[in-house]
DNA sequence: GGAGATGTTTCAAG
DNA sequence: GCTTGAAACATCTC
């Protein structure tokens, strides 16, 4: 499920914990979502602390307890966060479980792909060297820029899926901002001009405006109006040129594109495949 | 039963 | 040394 919006979403999901303190933590130690994380003072750093903060950067949760403890939730390709009942009893998937006054916060994974990590005194590394924000006015086309020319063979599918440049980007906003920008997401990356970086930067930042909009702050999935709603299963039509959408791999990942409104690089008169 | 899934990491090859 | 693509991770759903 999780890209930069419903990133988000989770983030409010342990909302009703705040202010209060964590009276009893159950981990799953030996799920792989723990790493090399010593459970022992995971648990240590949270007893008796309060839920402060919470953030979200790209893909990145990051919650305080008090001063001091950091904990750290990426939810990888199945994670969840939810609060329950105080008295809540782990579910099969259920791997961390923070018990407050009256109610317990919940981690689900099933498919494992999501990772904990915790930091003391002070946030873990990655956090602390975090890239810009898509949404930050740090985030400028330069860096679109330079992630092409130095990934220059790599299809631009592939590089907008790169976290240290566009952190929160997932295969669903991939497909969108390239769908907006007019761009093949099989063309290479060295081979944009400055027009293309251009519009691409501008709907990076665009669709992840749209998307929290949407599914952050209301809840709801993106209108028709967004290949969104097109893109999931075979059989879709563009929402603006009416033509068949086309489903294919590229860097690896299921990836759909309107044929004719982003121009097949080995086809440059007609994109339909 | 098989394929595929909104993600990252690792590793071998170029 | 850098870049690239494929495989691996674990489980569920269609």
């Amino acid at each position: 499920m999780p890209e930069l919006a419903e990133v988000e979403r989770a983030r409010r999901a342990w909302d009703p914990g705040r202010g209060r303190r964590v009276e009893e933590v159950f981990a799953r130690g030996d799920k792989r979502i723990f790493r090399a994380l010593d459970i022992a003072s995971l648990v240590r750093g949270l007893l008796g602390q309060r839920l402060c903060d919470a953030e979200a950067h790209g893909k990145q949760l990051m919650f305080r307890f008090g001063a001091q403890s950091f904990l750290g939730v990426h939810l990888g390709m199945s994670g969840e966060l939810r609060t329950a009942a105080a008295v809540h009893v782990p579910e099969r998937h259920d791997h961390l479980v923070l018990r407050l006054a009256g109610l317990s916060l919940v981690l689900r994974d099933p498919r494992l792909f999501g990772r904990v990590t915790f930091g003391y005194g002070r946030p873990p590394e990655f956090w602390r060297t975090r890239p810009p924000a898509i949404t930050s006015s740090e985030f400028r086309p330069g860096l679109v820029r330079d992630v092409c020319r130095r990934r220059r063979a790599s299809p631009i599918k592939a590089i907008l899926l790169d976290q240290s440049v566009f952190p929160g980007v997932g295969n669903w906003m991939a497909d969108e901002i390239l769908w907006r920008a007019r761009i093949h997401p099989r063309r290479a990356g060295g081979d944009l001009d400055e027009a293309e970086v251009r519009r691409l930067w501008r709907e990076v930042r665009a669709v992840a405006r749209g998307a929290l909009r949407w599914i952050a702050e209301q809840g709801v999935d993106p209108p028709a109006t967004w290949l969104f709603q097109h893109r999931w299963t075979d059989g879709g039509t563009c929402p603006r040129s009416g033509r068949r959408l086309v489903r294919e791999t590229i860097g690896g990942r299921t990836t759909c594109w309107s044929p004719g409104r982003q121009r097949d690089p080995g086809r440059p008169r007609d994109g339909d495949s």
